[in-house]
DNA sequence: GCATAAGCGATAGTATTACTATTATAATTG
DNA sequence: CAATTATAATAGTAATACTATCGCTTATGC
């Protein structure tokens, strides 16, 4: 599939609050974050730390430091980011489609397959962040944190990606009790999947990159509204 | 629902390579059983740490490192212990009834909601154990190290609560193509529903304490089964 | 019932992590 | 070109996650 966001020179925004300095105001910023995901990605978040990032970009942890308090905040940005361009992303894949089980259709496939293309949207590398939001953004929310990042609208990017597919929900089936419930269901659930394919398979039935996933959530969401 | 487990006197019996001195065989090491699962409860997982385990029950963190390698090691003893338990629990919720949809509703039900009477077996309070594993389980084996504890046999106990519930699943539509990935989308989605209802609400649809969960998981398996 | 071993408490110590602080130099901006 | 701001270099601290030693106590085995 082309990818229609490639070279549209979009601008992924994210609020203030989601860092002490942005790091898209800066080379070493911007250095920050695509030097993060490839590190986060190779020896996961929990092993992860400001001194190993700054060996491997040759800056010092208290320069890191002012961008971000501390690595829990920069995974914050990084699931910001993230479902901001998945945001835009599903916009994509559903306009100018009519109907909207076909919306739905496409919008699950989007939000159940991890990213295989760069769509090179500003300086961030999308397959490797997908991989990262896949196995370690759990970890973003599931924090005694949470309460007061959530009111500080840390997680409004990830509601609205919700909202929206719960919205194309409602239209399709306007009585509906759980769009939401639904929606949050098919994101975690097929991030699990993916996961468990990969390391406790007898807890999926995936054959490894087959679309298993996808299919099992489609017909899943389907079965439920058309009942 | 009176408890036919209780006073039972049923023993758990957790597999030796998830302790390094089995904690039912001593004083000591069931105080650190059922004060890690008040202590945990309390200050989340992340936050738990055994010096501040050791100050609890007036013992030194050495003492502590003879029963678990690590805080790691002791959550994987708690979730094993759990998933025993829960597995005793689904024997006795389904046993004796007829209807393979009965037994499945049943074992739904027990699955999705969190445990609110305790039902005393062994030294362990299941009532905030469970309400660890419905928050911080995810931690278990969201690792780096998961693929060894696999080997090891560290999820087997999980594992045979999936292989249970989709034996059910297949006996009520043989054909179907996902059993184990719809029993864990229940199980993780169950916890995760929980969790939003309690810290972001925007994702689910969950009025505090209603049945909502439970009803939601219900139809879906259904609809999905009986299409 | 006595010897042996195992369990435990008390204490000390180390490497790593997760920061904070200070200052000099380099880069930007007005 | 002056003023501001960003960064590098360095140092230092408190907490964490352990490991090691040792002497006392309590089981267990004969």
């Amino acid at each position: 599939m082309a990818n229609l966001m490639h070279n549209l020179n979009i601008q992924i925004e994210i609020d203030s609050e989601l860092y002490s300095k942005n790091p898209d105001s800066s080379a070493l910023g911007r250095k920050i974050i695509n030097n993060s995901i490839e590190l986060i990605y190779e020896i996961g978040f929990d092993a992860f730390t400001f001194k190993k990032l700054g060996t491997l970009i040759s800056s010092p942890e208290s320069s890191i430091y002012r961008y971000f308090d501390n690595k829990h905040s920069l995974l914050l940005y990084l699931t910001s980011w993230y479902w901001t361009w998945t945001e835009y992303q599903l916009a994509f894949v559903t306009t100018n489609i009519v109907s909207p089980q076909e919306r739905l259709k496409r919008s699950i496939k989007m939000l159940t397959k991890s990213v295989v293309e760069d769509t090179a949207v500003s300086f961030v590398n999308e397959v490797l962040l997908s991989e990262i939001i896949f196995s370690e953004s759990i970890k973003a929310y599931h924090t005694k944190s949470v309460d007061e990042e959530n009111k500080k609208g840390c997680f409004r990017a990830y509601k609205r990606v919700v909202q929206r597919v719960s919205d194309n929900v409602l239209e399709i089936n306007p009585e509906f009790l759980y769009p939401h419930m639904l929606v949050s269901t098919v994101i975690e659930g097929s991030h699990h999947q993916k996961y468990f394919s990969e390391h406790l398979p007898a807890l999926t039935d995936v054959k490894k990159n087959d679309n298993s996933i996808t299919n099992f959530y489609t017909e899943m969401v389907f079965n439920f509204l058309e009942k």
